[in-house]
DNA sequence: CCCAATGGGAGAACAG
DNA sequence: ACTGTTCTCCCATTGG
């Protein structure tokens, strides 16, 4: 993992930086391959360990904390003047911005993924009509019945596709999630849990103790899948349906 | 009927 | 040029 951060931040807790780490991963507005003045930040979690098992690898070569695991090799993060913008202003990233994505010249920009961008969404207050946490602890959220095609039409004009995005289209790439176990269903109306390694790659401080999200949403539920017991369950019975 | 869920399958867009 | 990934789009069907 190699997290590249402005050394305007330096001033700021290392949380702070990790807290907005996150927003940028998902938002990756502030991108600029040029005039790059990082300080790099090699794992300083090395206690917490991904769970790349379903991702095909082999215990022995399981990293400390592999975060390219989660993504496919793609989860470097960049920050870059991303600190001068302060938490409060990521309600306006979350709204239309240029797709990052479609700069034909942009060098090695990764696209930006459904459940960053859900990540995202759930992080900002300004969706909470729209997508909101269940149990955030676990990661499982849930899409607003009222609003929920709101939410899938700012996806859609993110990724600046020609035809509007519905539910209807992003629950099916939610649904093949389900292959990659990134994010899997949950048996209650529009409710969906964020694999454990996603999770951790997207809130590690939560993996800390450190709480990234407003906790007004909702209580925890039993009879969700407990997220570190989810691997186990969905590759013993060949469903995370119980 | 409405709403949500499920899954098949073709294909677009992009990265490597 | 080709291949793999990640959706996107459409559809039929099922279930509460």
């Amino acid at each position: 993992m190699t997290c590249c951060i402005d050394q305007d931040s330096l001033g700021q807790t290392f949380q702070d930086a990790i807290d907005i780490l996150i927003q940028q991963s998902a938002g990756e507005s502030q991108y600029s391959s040029e005039n790059r003045n990082y300080m790099a930040i090699i794992n300083p979690y090395p206690h917490v360990r991904g769970n790349a098992n379903y991702y095909g690898m082999s215990p022995t070569e399981n990293p400390l904390y592999d975060w390219r695991g989660v993504t496919n090799g793609s989860a470097d993060l960049y920050l870059e003047g991303g600190f001068h913008q302060s938490v409060q202003n990521i309600a306006e990233s979350q709204l239309v911005q240029p797709p990052f994505f479609q700069q034909k010249g942009g060098r090695g920009r990764r696209k930006l993924r459904l459940f960053e961008y859900l990540f995202e969404s759930l992080c900002n207050s300004e969706m909470v009509s729209c997508i909101q946490w269940v149990d955030k602890a676990r990661g499982i959220f849930q899409f607003i019945s009222k609003n929920k095609e709101t939410l899938a039409e700012l996806w859609g004009q993110r990724k600046g596709n020609r035809k509007p995005m519905t539910y209807q289209k992003m629950a099916r790439a939610l649904r093949n999630y389900a292959r990659t176990g990134e994010i899997i269903k949950i048996r209650r109306k529009l409710t969906y849990q964020f694999s454990e390694a996603v999770l951790q790659r997207l809130a590690p401080a939560n993996y800390l103790g450190k709480d990234l999200f407003h906790p007004q949403y909702g209580q925890p539920d039993q009879g969700y899948l407990s997220l570190n017991h989810w691997n186990a369950h969905h590759y013993a019975h060949g469903s995370y349906q119980s």
